[in-house]
DNA sequence: TTTCATACTGACCAGTTGGTAACCATGACC
DNA sequence: GGTCATGGTTACCAACTGGTCAGTATGAAA
């Protein structure tokens, strides 16, 4: 069980929609777009999510390349998660999806249930 | 049980996610993209796909407002599936996945493994 | 020695998804 | 009455995903 990447979808589109797909990738990849940050961050902005899974997650998109993670041995240890090249280039790709999100809850008339799409967490406020 | 509607995600990135991830949605919308077509067609078009896992997926697109399913009442009886104004809006977006998913296999060493972009069968060749 | 923070890991479970295989309804045609 | 094509449905199942909850390891500090 060494190897836990399973093969990719050859399809390009889907390659992308699974590596993409997972409950809180993209909320993730959003604070992770701001800068790198320590697990217990993470917690911290998205509560919602359980370290297990936050884990999770962040291995996935690790073993996809997405994310890159740092291991610091200090006392308490320090973990720190960043977006690799990759993992950035995915920014407008999000942004994308984002914006058809919007497009297709107008259309359904279900604009009032959807966020908007600057959700990165500004440093400031 | 007549709504099958589940509450899509609040967040607008990952309700489009919603919409698009199924095994076959992104097929079958390429499919689609080129005109209508019949079930017997798209059967034929993905011959991987169970028909019930077709419907399906046709229908969970036609819920949410991707695809348009007509019936017509002749002998043997006619259905047609085409993509609407909204489900044409996701070309773009698919466009979008699947060069970055090239972009992913490339950067991993995996380019071999993925196919191209264009993938909608062109009336002619 | 107990406690604390950090970053994990493992057992277990429920819901969703995709899959197979079989069956149904209609009406033409022989 | 069979047979065919079309466009379904149904029962059943296995795998994957996300979730809870409890446990582990390290080393400083009290």
């Amino acid at each position: 069980m060494t190897d836990i990447i399973k093969r990719l979808p050859s399809l390009p589109s889907e390659r992308a929609l699974k590596v993409i797909s997972g409950r809180w990738k993209a909320v993730i990849l959003y604070h992770l777009f701001d800068g790198p940050r320590r697990l217990s961050q993470l917690r911290r902005l998205v509560p919602a999510i359980s370290q297990k899974v936050l884990i999770q997650q962040l291995r996935e998109m690790e073993e996809h390349g997405l994310v890159h993670r740092e291991i610091f041995r200090e006392v308490p240890p320090r973990v720190e998660y960043s977006a690799t090249a990759l993992g950035q280039s995915l920014e407008p790709v999000l942004l994308a999806l984002c914006e058809w999100g919007q497009r297709h809850a107008q259309e359904l008339g279900e604009f009032d249930q959807v966020g908007d799409c600057i959700i990165r967490p500004r440093q400031g406020a």
